[in-house]
DNA sequence: GCTGAAACTTGAACATGTTCATATTCTGAC
DNA sequence: GTCAGAATATGAACATGTTCAAGTTTCAGC
């Protein structure tokens, strides 16, 4: 499993063929019918040779969720540049996950168990692949700060961080929708979304005081469970 | 995959022989490091056998699954029995789950990623897992039906719903925790469960009334959502 | 007790993720 | 240009989940 980074255009050349092979055969048969085999017959190299870049099958699905994350972010620049209502910029940008995530619905289910299992590297409290939820977990501190909504101080270190989590929750429903056009899971989305910027709203209510102390210091316990070994 | 129920003595001995064998080999090694020729041999029959009457290694799961479940009737008997108090009869259901589960909690994390799996016949929302899914939620009905708490009858028939997921999203935060003994998680049980009790008796607050509907709703919406085929 | 069908058992064979020892190619220093 | 060492490439070998065709045992009906 000692992978290394490629050194050489010619190394170069390798990944990015491995990578472009996975990424192909993922969207075209799935992640459990796409063979490493095939990934390497297709990039034009041998099987040993996608072990020396990538350590695992598994780790190919990193890429490919990298790949969706940029994908992403290019599609709602321009409604982060212009919007300023936080419902309809989170609105916008859990939109524009399921879009583009659409066309490889298929693979997504088999993917997510990976990511989900917690002896997986891939598993999204991992190390392997916090680069990457940092990334997101950024993106949604820049869809509350870019917005007018004002966001008390002590949930507004966390907001993200359980926006991210919004997120996943929002791509497990969506991995079950099999509604037409699976506008369901659109449909949700609005409603989810609404539902929470409300609840922050609401969230100064002094009844509910107690609650959102209470919420708040129950989710910083649970952030901070140090990572697994 | 054609799966067989025993018919004679002979294979009731068998199936037995197999479960037995997987539930130690799990217990003992966990899921991956357990073979199913380690399972077969341990059984004393051959490695088809076990095909024979379970279609996969994952389908033992299940078995395992609702050996621990039930055990976890068993603790909670006394409990449901005696205590009238929602609030600590659901600490007590739950706390008695990841309890119940600490033998296997090696085994868990892997068990997991193969039941989140949406493509997994034993994922919670298939066909494979209704008979043991819905037998643990009619347990959390009984919970609920066995305390006196008021719940408002809109609400009443999705709580046992909503109280399964949200057994299960103790149990994926038990499998991360490494604290020693584990007591994070049942400070967070306690928390969350004491948090769950105080927003029911909210939900009748007049602020609360639209938000309230709106999540009624909403999970309704979520519930209906028809089986992946 | 005999018989044939059903139930049960077997282990070789297959596919695929992964490892590893070995071979080949490239690069930079001289 | 040459050479050492690093980088890259290779495919055979391994482990394991799964399938399947063929063999063996059991048992109800006679």
């Amino acid at each position: 499993m000692a992978v290394a980074l490629p050194k050489t255009r010619r190394g170069e050349t390798s990944r990015a063929a491995i990578l472009g092979a996975a990424l192909e055969l993922f969207g075209e048969r799935g992640y459990d019918a796409t063979t490493m085999r095939g990934i390497a017959e297709r990039a034009g190299v041998s099987l040993g040779s996608s072990y020396h870049y990538f350590p695992s099958k598994e780790h190919l699905v990193l890429e490919f969720y990298r790949h969706t994350h940029e994908l992403h972010l290019v599609a709602i620049a321009p409604l982060l540049a212009r919007e300023k209502d936080l419902g309809v910029r989170l609105k916008g940008t859990i939109r524009a996950v399921v879009v583009t995530c659409e066309p490889f619905h298929a693979v997504a289910g088999s993917i997510f168990s990976t990511v989900a299992n917690p002896s997986s590297p891939l598993n999204p409290f991992g190390a392997a692949s916090q680069p990457l939820r940092d990334e997101v977990i950024a993106l949604y501190a820049t869809v509350v700060a870019g917005s007018n909504a004002r966001v008390p101080a002590d949930m507004a270190g966390m907001l993200p961080l359980v926006l991210w989590l919004y997120q996943m929750a929002i791509l497990y429903f969506w991995i079950f929708d099999r509604s037409p056009g699976r506008l369901r899971t659109l449909e949700v989305i609005d409603e989810t979304a609404e539902l929470i910027v409300r609840l922050l709203s609401l969230a100064n209510l002094p009844v509910l005081r107690g609650s959102r102390r209470r919420i708040l210091s129950l989710i910083e316990g649970i952030v901070a469970l140090p990572e697994p070994g």
